[in-house]
DNA sequence: GAAGATTTCGAGACTCATTCTCGCTTGCCC
DNA sequence: GGGCAAGCGAGAATGAGTCTCGAAATCTTC
């Protein structure tokens, strides 16, 4: 597990090379998402840390966004929920998603199952003209507190 | 690949099952998807039969998503896109989304592949106390028109 | 370290995809 | 064929997310 200060250190330098300052609303954002154990909805992140303006919240996730820092989720539920990227956590994971309460928890899959996703990804992207970045992987279901 | 009055019994079946009718609008909604070689945009429904009202599309594919005849995607991009699902096509698939326009395609994956897959997910969804129903798999990138 | 320039902040207005309302129409059942 | 439940659709309402703009913070240059 990444230390809160690497944390920082990294989405300092992402920010830095995007000509983006790391204000103090920024690293409270960074922080609250690097504590929570799940991916926050834009409440959950002012829930975290009051302080934050709402308008404000949404402006410095977007940049924090495009700086590559936070990645943005979004379900059926229809409040996106941000978590820190995987250049930032160094932890490749996909997720389980509840589709009664929108809960988002994480997992890690075996090595070598990602990597023959990756192959099979990678070919299906290329007949396709799809320049591809990364692939996603979720599973629908129910979370314990929706479960009948 | 299924033919069309096949898709309409099996979305007959399925209304039916959830105390529905299969009535005209939601008929051409259901032929709309099946002809269309992608997943369709609300506007994408209702430009192909433009008979359709807005409200009651959105309407009726909120009830054929009930019904498990079509599957809702939500990308980042702002519009949802709809789907026939698995149960109504017969075909399991992914998606390749563009991040850019927020095209969906769909591709297939190996069986060998699928199979280790969902033995892996099926472990991760018992370790979290999920109620697993199905996985789905993206590869996030850029399309052949919005490729730089 | 002060003045000016630039960036960020935040409260509230605004947008627009989606949902809701409600009177009208359709079609099913006896 | 009358009654009634379900579906229809135009427009209003909702609300997550974005935009605006003056104020505050931070950087830059001397």
């Amino acid at each position: 597990m990444i230390s809160l200060s690497e944390v920082h250190d990294v989405a300092l330098r992402f920010l830095g090379s995007h000509d983006q300052r790391y204000t103090a609303n920024r690293r409270l954002i960074v922080q609250a998402l690097a504590m929570a154990d799940a991916p926050l909805t834009i409440d959950g992140v002012t829930e975290t840390e009051p302080m934050l303006a709402l308008s404000s919240t949404y402006r410095n996730l977007a940049v924090l966004e495009e700086a590559g820092v936070v990645h943005r989720i979004v379900t059926s539920d229809d409040h996106a929920r941000f978590e820190l990227t995987e250049d930032v956590t160094g932890a490749h994971h996909h997720h389980l998603v509840c589709t009664d309460c929108g809960l988002v928890l994480d997992v890690t899959l075996p090595d070598e199952l990602e990597d023959l996703l990756h192959q099979s990804l990678e070919a299906a992207a290329k007949e396709n003209s799809f320049a591809g970045a990364h692939h996603r992987i979720d599973l629908i279901g129910l979370c314990q507190s929706c479960k009948p």
